[in-house]
DNA sequence: CGACTGGTTGATGACAGTCAACTGATGTGG
DNA sequence: CCACATCAGTTGACTGTCATCAACCAGTCG
């Protein structure tokens, strides 16, 4: 892996290719960053999909979260400049810097009415993500599958059926689960016939149901796909939020 | 409780007296705003003590922060303009409201660098807090006692000798455990002979024992107040994060 | 004074973490 | 292309942390 701290380095790097002046692509298993880098602004994922993690006080890597089209990464480094998480390439990304200055200078071309409505958005699912955490497992996973299909949806893109960017070891870390518990609460939701999974290839079979999980709808309850079997109650629908 | 929804309200409440155009106080249980309601920009806390809140999609109400002097809350309000949080005052607080407009507007007077700076800083410590919740109960109380103290020393106030502003099932709600749990764990705190407690007032005794045990090592290890008895271990030191 | 809110303590059990063995994918060098 | 190593994920057995339930106590307030 290589790893980037400035600018200079994305011109040489051979697995970084500038496309203009602000937009670059890093391929997958590529740092952006890492958790001390000195940043000289914030990124927008573009495309692709990057992971956020940070260090515990113990040495241990912690996931924050999987970004995509649309979000901004790197917000922590708002506070002194330095990055406090690494960003880890998770499929092909395309990457603009926000350099500083275009945040605070008065700069015209800056679109800063989307980029505060965004950086409420990136808050909005931070809290959400934390709130989730102290939910039983199977909740919090049947969220994230909802969430994530749904950020697909938002994005234009196929949302009953889909490849998760990231490894098992990642997503529990993520939900705050073990690997083994996420592999159990998995198959749970297979066998309930919500969900069909090879590798890391999902496909839903009931949304309507996940989401009734997701909000703590006990899974003990009668399934909607057990009592309304078909494909008229799994379409891709969109969940607002 | 009053209800806060617009500046209209806050000037015709007897509990709300202005400051100056932009600054007002708000006092003890009385909530600033709610979830669902429209703001007008995002706040700033200049004293005292306010508690954000959320429901989860079962209706169950979160604690998902505390914030004191300097902080910015209703950051959420940033994606649409509505709070997606609720904000209840502990300790009788001075606020600013920063208009979206000001946030905006490239008005010159209003310090953007700071207030990114600010927002920084609540994201980290939003991230702290969400990596903490998969983290053991102890852990999780003595990584909150320790910040609390250094939010403390960070504004000049006694750092090892302070009360509480949130009630135990806040702060339960908070840590992601029972409000037992929390009880439990804090008279083993007390027991270790870390702190004292007595109602909402806490004693530090032991400040480095405590940010071992916030930062992974074992409580079953030997104490530091065990192995060098005294108050020359325990002074209020800075942490720095 | 009773009614509340806030907090403590004990008994019990469930959810999920840990340990361990194993299977299946993916990748690398000879 | 195979042999091997490595990573990713599965499954089972066991254990422990912590949530839940319940009873109880201490302030506070209308």
């Amino acid at each position: 892996m290589t790893h980037l701290t400035s600018k200079t380095q994305i011109n040489t790097s051979n697995n970084i290719h500038a496309i203009d002046s602000n937009s670059f692509v890093v391929s997958e298993r590529k740092f952006l960053f890492q958790m001390g880098d000195q940043l000289d602004g914030i990124y927008r994922v573009n495309s692709g999909c990057v992971k956020l993690s940070r260090n515990t006080a113990d040495g241990e890597k912690q996931i924050i979260g999987f970004y995509m089209a649309g979000d901004l990464i790197a917000l922590d480094a708002l506070a002194d400049g330095f990055s406090h998480s690494t960003a880890v390439v998770l499929e092909t990304a395309n990457i603009s810097l926000i350099p500083f200055a275009t945040i605070l200078n008065q700069d015209a071309k800056f679109d800063h009415h989307a980029f505060m409505h965004q950086l409420g958005v990136n808050y909005n699912n931070d809290n959400d993500h934390t709130m989730m955490l102290s939910q039983p497992a199977e909740r919090r996973l049947a969220w994230f599958i909802t969430k994530f299909s749904d950020g697909l949806a938002k994005r234009g893109m196929i949302a009953n059926k889909f490849r998760m960017p990231m490894t098992g070891t990642d997503l529990a870390s993520y939900l705050g689960m073990a690997l083994e518990t996420l592999s159990r609460e998995i198959r749970g939701l297979c066998k309930q016939g919500l969900l069909n999974k090879s590798n890391r290839n999902i496909e839903l079979l009931d949304m309507k149901y996940l989401i009734k999980i997701a909000a703590g709808g006990n899974a003990d309850q009668e399934s909607f796909a057990n009592a309304n079997a078909g494909w008229e109650t799994s379409t891709n629908r969109t969940i607002s939020y």
